[in-house]
This record gives C-alpha cells, structure tokens and sequence, in this order.
DNA sequence: ACACTATTAATAACAATTATAATCTAGGCC
DNA sequence: GGCCTAGATTATAATTGTTATTAATAGTGT
C-alpha cells in the first residue's frame, strides 16, 4: 500500500521531468509514512542523521514541488509553522487546542455549502476547508489528575 | 449600534481591569468600524497619522488583550500575517485567493459535525472554522479583460 | 566525455511576531 | 486637583519560519 503509493508518487515526479534524489526521495518517504502531519523542520530534524549535511531549505525547497506536483497539501493554521499532509483524499481536520496532534476527520464533503457561498457572495468558490479544535483524550485525562 | 458595541467592548475592558488607553481604545474603534479584516499592520498604518510615536508592539499587545478578553477573534491563514475580525457572532469565511479578500459568510453552525467528530475521534469538540476559497466576482472579471 | 540543467548546501535576507527594559501614564485614592 | 503605582507604551533587539541567492555538485541526453 505504502510502496504503491510511493511508486505512484515516484512516477508522478518522473513524468515532470523531477529528478529523483535521495534527499527527495527521503521526504517523500517520510511523508507517506508518517502517521501524523509533520513540520518542515519535523522533517528536516528527522532526517538529520541519514543525511547530516542536509539543509533546511531542501526541505522546502522539495516540500514546495511536492505541492506543486499535487502530491502533499499544505496545512496552514495558527501555530506559526506549515504542516503537511500526504492524505490527498480531501478531508477535515481536528486539531487538540492542548498538544497541537491533528487527526484526520473523513465526512462527505460540503458541496452545497460551496454552491450557497456562490449565491450569496458572487464568488466563485474552489474549495473549503475545515478544522474542529477540542482536546483530545490524552489531553483530557492529563487534566484529570 | 456602533457605539453600543464600543460601549460594551470598553465596559468589559474595564471589569476586567484593563486601561482604556488612547492606542487601546483606538485599536478597539478601529476594529469595530472596519468593514475589512485588517491585520495587525494595517491597523498600524491606520492610525499612524494619529499616534504617530506608537510602536507596533503596542498594536500586537492590545490585540492580544481584545482577543483574551473575548472581543475580537484572530484568523490565522496560510499567508504569514494574522488578520482580527470584531464580529464575534459565529460565521464563516469566504476568502478571494486572488486578492486576499475577506467576506463573511454567515450559515448555520454545523453542530451535528462536531459531536460526530466527537464520536469518531474521542475529542472533546469546542468550536470548528470553516474557509471557503475561491475568485470574487472583481478578480474574475480582471481575468476576462 | 561534454555541455546543460536541476538540485543541493550554506548562508543571507526577510517578514511577522514576541521579548526586554526603560520610560510614561491612567485611574484610584488622599 | 495632585500623587502614586501597576499597568501600558515605546524603542529596540531577538526570535522564528520561510524564501532568495549563489556557488558547488550531480544527473541527463548527445
């Protein structure tokens, strides 16, 4: 499932003519893998001892052609710094206000509601996104005590 | 209906103890007549001519009081700065990804969403956002000429 | 092997925001 | 009304996340 997904990806950028580097290769690992929503610098310091000469701006540099490519999605909230998202199906997030995890929240999306914000506003609406901030549970029972 | 709001806003400035300042009181006026949601910049432009040794920080630290005290609300999108919005009556947002624009969008509050993500996540929900992005009407004619 | 171009690493630049410390002032109290 | 003091402001420095720059490096096609 994994190295399907990452066949695919792979495929994706060599069709764009993107060159496959290890470093590439590794974020585009990571973010397949990673069972939660990494920060660039989540990525940058957990690849830090495969690749010790690595620079933060590869990172970005490989997170920015990633989103190019459609392959990530960029999750920007409060919290100063990006997140990212390799689950390209679209869904909502919920956010825990307390420890920051997010977890994905998969519901039928909302197309009348964007054909409503058509009417009312003259716009013409391309997608919406949605998050839920809450505690999660580990938060909760943490406060118990 | 201006005024009230002013009125109310300042009442709870002053049970909470807070100073109504000159630069507060400004940041608080100019919040509630804005028609836009300015950010902490354009706020600071805004009143320059009228405080002209007020410092940005001063601008920073009042919003972060109005928003502590529950009268203005910060939204935070992906482009760097965050923009505050005096309408603290739920609503959403409709967002022009051409020019930046703002637009409220008022619809009834999707409460059935919460307890579900309530019920699938184990979160204790306490508010949700929602954005809609998309073209408004001035920036899709621009695109025609 | 050669030239070309994409990519990288290192660093500087940048913008939004926050922290610090010295000075000032709003508002209660006499 | 004038004094006092905690809170507010100013000016500035520091911090943080991100982007730009540039020279060195490494694939790719011929």
């Amino acid at each position: 499932m994994l190295d399907h997904q990452l066949n695919t990806a792979i495929d994706t950028l060599k069709k764009s003519g993107v060159r496959i580097t290890p470093q590439r290769h590794a974020v585009l690992e990571y973010l397949l893998t990673a069972e939660t929503h990494p920060t660039a610098d989540d990525i940058y310091k957990a690849l830090e001892s495969k690749f010790p000469n690595m620079s933060v701006a590869t990172v970005y540099n490989n997170l920015r052609i990633l989103r190019e490519l459609g392959l990530v999605r960029e999750l920007t909230y409060g919290d100063s710094s990006s997140r990212f998202d390799s689950n390209m199906v679209d869904h909502y997030h919920i956010i825990c206000d307390e420890c920051g995890k997010i977890v994905d929240f998969h519901y039928p999306t909302l197309d009348e509601i964007e054909s409503l914000a058509e009417k009312v506003s003259g716009f013409n609406i391309n997608y919406h996104r949605m998050e839920l901030y809450g505690t999660c549970e580990e938060c909760s029972q943490a406060k118990v005590q």
